[in-house]
DNA sequence: GATGAATGAGACTTCATTCAT
DNA sequence: TATGAATGAAGTCTCATTCAT
């Protein structure tokens, strides 16, 4: 494919989530991303092979962005607290950041089950999570400060703590409480990850 | 309002439930509605104002009966770790039904941002919840469990892991894992809450 | 179905007739018929399941009509070339109604190679077809006029020519030439039928 | 017109004639005729005017070409009953080119009252036929074996005939009736030509 | 000469809502 | 109360044609 073709494309993506982070992923028409995108009717069309495919390639790339962005945060740190803190500040981004992205992703859940290309990909996001998990754990536990445990668990726990949060913290529409979540999000965490006790359950 | 047209009402929604479980949020159509009722399609729009209407008692019903459930289980128990383990259990009930009901409840979420009606009942929905957890998180204080912490904090983030497991549950579409998920909540709860160092944070 | 639909869907299929027979089939609209049916866009897919299927019932329903009065002709006949003169007076009925119904049927004929519905809707209407030109021919046999032949040969030939020359008086738009045309035809078929010699061949 | 500005035309007309024999007249597009031909999109807007150009010249280069050939097959013989028989052993070449080229003809056969180009090409292809009709009746007559008749009548039926049954085996779709109908074509036509009796009706 | 990206008219279809019965 | 036929707005998608490169 060529350079112009793949920018056209992702032009398009970019006009589809704003268009979707501006008026909902169910009322986005094909004339919306090409009015975002400050082009023609039918060029969605001409570059994806119909509506579907485009929210399939959208759905791809945020989910691969947040990755992304989630991964170089805690390869930045060398503590295992570090990278803890790091993968929470990087999925707890800013207010206007989360909501882009996250109204977004909550519509894809919605779809999954009807949707077998959505799931693949989500499940795809969810492994590339979980590996995050795996790597802070198992550091943690080379430091010495996290007990023995289940690190699959605790990379499971790890991802729907921090989903569970900031769904909870968009649904109530209040920027100011950012902050405030992140905060429950990591105290949780290091919480329940550091705990000593519990763990021989 | 007579008797009849309250059981009308409640056979309407309780037929929107199940075609939206089985045909999803954004398909559901008036005919289906009709169609699982067992009634004609001018019907709906005669006992509520709109289909809009329906969706948001349906909200307001689905969200009411989760909570009544969960708030019935914890009385059940006498102890802290008894009330969060029935809470626990309550949210994951079986498989068929967390699908049921979780699947149209994410579809809702999916909303929330574009009817202040739905964002309404949520945040009641929210405020239940964070009595169930404030109320365990209290009795597990008084019986020297927990340590002392943010109550709101803490009935904030139970929630948050509870929709957070269920969700991921969710889109995995393993039932098998049902039970895993389970416990992956139940002993991060309670690893988190029972935590005696971390709490001085 | 109840009557009223049922006359609905009558009033769909005379006014799609018209339209095609206006118009042309391949540039039939759905606001085509709505407009010739004097009602609104969407009342066609009411009652029918798509476009496709108007056309599958539209043609089922012409080549009724046809078999229909060419059948009823040929019974007010009780010698073999009062039938076949019946036949073929009854396939060349007026050039209005002629065009109206042919001009439909070429289109349709054009599609039955994508569409296995017409393909079978026109195989029935062969056969309808030839079983008209077998009672003629076994009583022209039994009356001694016709010689020794192979019916179903004959049939064959009987229909293909009826329709080779309407086609063409069709195509050359000569509305004066369908007296003509209905002369060659049935002469031609007389000449055929009745020839002592070439039978032997 | 150069060489190459004349090669590619017919380049574009053989491509389109494949592209039509595999999808249809009606679903055929620019960018098929483009793919068949192996070249770009706007090549052909290059050589024609537009798409009914490309029709147009197509349904004269195929009538064009079976006449050619029906011609050339009856001037190989030398009695009327060799040029009437290589004239339908020409009509029904093989199953695969009548298919190939009849089915592209029906098609345009229904465009024919809607374009006075098509109808102008098919009005000389007929004259075509009726001229190879006219050579062959009046060929028999000087040798005997057909009687008088009106040789304009006889040649229109010998070319409806041939249609006629072309069709109807082309709409069967049993490729094992071909040399079937050829029979029944040959055997009508014999039949109906050398009858000596019914002449003077 | 040739390309193929872009345009935008227009087709089919769905479905919430209305309203006569 | 209840029905379901009818409406028509709005969506997706196709494709002939144009035109800058």
């Amino acid at each position: 494919m060529s350079k112009l073709k793949e920018k056209r494309r992702s032009q398009i993506l970019i006009a589809s989530l704003q268009a979707i982070a501006d008026k909902g992923f169910h009322s986005l028409t094909l004339q919306d991303i090409a009015d975002y995108a400050g082009v023609s009717k039918g060029v969605t069309n001409y570059h994806f092979k119909n509506k579907e495919d485009v929210l399939r390639h959208l759905l791809e790339w945020i989910t691969d962005k947040i990755y992304e962005k989630e991964y170089n945060a805690i390869q930045k740190e060398t503590t295992a607290i570090g990278k803890l803190t790091a993968y929470v500040n990087a999925a707890f981004s800013t207010p206007a950041e989360n909501k882009r992205f996250f109204r977004v992703y909550i519509d894809f859940l919605g779809q999954v089950r009807h949707n077998s290309h959505f799931k693949d990909i989500n499940d795809k996001f969810y492994e590339n999570c979980w590996r995050i998990g795996n790597e802070i754990v198992t550091l943690g536990q080379e430091e010495g400060i996290f007990p023995e445990m289940d690190k699959q668990k605790a990379s499971i726990s790890i991802r729907a703590l921090i989903d569970g949060c900031l769904i909870q913290w968009l649904m109530r529409e209040q920027d100011e409480l950012h902050e405030y979540y992140k905060e429950i999000c990591l105290e949780t965490l290091k919480s329940s990850l550091m705990n000593q006790n519990i763990v021989s359950q």
